[in-house]
DNA sequence: TCGTTTACGTTGTAAATACAACAGACTTGC
DNA sequence: GCAAGTCTGTTGTATTTACAACGTAAACGA
């Protein structure tokens, strides 16, 4: 419990709720843990969601595979933060994408009910949960919208360029690694490897860019 | 004022919440009424925002153009749906997209901080709202991921398919409408129209749909 | 009614992409 | 240290797309 405590108190969902709050909330909250390694499915597509997680450790592909194998990797997971929340609503249906862990992971699942109903107008810390879930998923949401950014360019060289300097503006400088390796960076934009790989050196040879393996530099 | 109510009452945002609570909320969250001619942008892209929208009448598309002219249609907004709620946190940046009015249209700006904050934690109605935005949001969240799934997809085609299949999905039945004309359409999912109007002539030749105008069956 | 505009389909060409196959550098496990 | 596996870059080909240009039909407005 004490180990929770220190994760949550980091994280977007829990800001501003001191850890004795905390503590009293967990209570009710009927928190668990779950680990899973390299390679196994955290939720899988078509399952039904009646929680909120969040990641402890390790690190998650929020993915899609389509018929023929193409992935589609759709959003990354880091430690301390939060997915699945999209599926809170009563109404929300099945997952519609699988989430796998890229690490060995440890994740933390809440009960989306308690979290939502229970004493909801009454608990003061109750009340800044919601609010920070749903700043929360409005970041996520913004995320979503940029993330279409990238993808509604036509060709790999604007959907690259669309992605790095967005990441160069976030991390404050022309100089940035990226979380993904090069058949992960394809699949995140949704183009070939091969041809993506092609492409990011006639950018080099062009004098655009500089890089070494994840380390990006714009020109 | 009475005007609003009506209105109101049937959006998801005061789902729950009585005529006569929606009026006594409506004085306090300083509701505004502004009227958009056909062309007209309602929103642009680097403005600040510290409204919630709501459409009260009329139709927008939710959109962004490259340098190039290649416009991306992120969404569209149909009367009594809230859009501009992914800003509504104290934290998020600019707007990220333009918002233009497809047809005539009106729109109701309501203040975020007024519907976050005042009174959150005791009015029980202020408490509904907060969670009705939520879940609004939520659902704007899964609708996005779908989005994603479109764009994914490599060639135009299976773009096609999958858009398609999943508007006869929503509106049960082979046999369905879309909101777009072909330019429109073209441009939700990022390709270039006469090559999606192609496209779908030859998958009418193969015998794998039917269409007219708008109208769509799939085979 | 007539001229204008808009929407849709069609075609040809240049450009970009997917795919497969392979080579070299590097990592990992034994 | 070595073998196996992984990651990255490279190349060639077939496929797919973007773009421009044009014809037609329907809708619109004066």
């Amino acid at each position: 419990m004490k180990e929770f405590i220190t994760i949550l108190k980091k994280t977007v969902l829990f800001s501003g709720v001191k850890e004795n709050e905390i503590e009293a909330m967990l209570s009710c909250l009927q928190a668990r843990k779950f680990s899973f390694k390299k390679g196994e499915f955290v939720l899988s597509q078509g399952q039904r969601l009646d929680n909120i997680l969040i990641l402890a450790k390790g690190k998650l592909h929020i993915q899609q595979d389509d018929y023929w194998g193409n992935r589609s990797i759709i959003n990354i997971v880091n430690p301390r933060e939060m997915f699945g929340e999209a599926y809170a609503a009563p109404e929300s249906g099945a997952v519609m994408n699988d989430v796998m862990a890229v690490e060995d992971s440890e994740v933390i699942f809440f009960d989306v009910k308690k979290i939502l109903t229970v004493c909801s107008s009454t608990c003061r810390f109750h009340t800044i949960v919601v609010q920070n879930l749903f700043y929360a998923i409005s970041e996520r949401n913004r995320r979503l919208v940029q993330k279409l950014g990238y993808m509604s360019k036509r060709t790999t060289r604007e959907k690259l360029i669309a992605y790095l300097s967005d990441q160069a503006k976030r991390q404050n400088g022309s100089s940035f690694s990226i979380p993904f390796n090069r058949q992960q960076l394809a699949d995140f934009l949704s183009v070939d490897r091969s041809a993506m790989s092609n492409e990011l050196c006639k950018m080099r040879n062009e004098g655009l860019i500089e890089f070494d393996k994840n380390h990006f530099t714009l020109l």
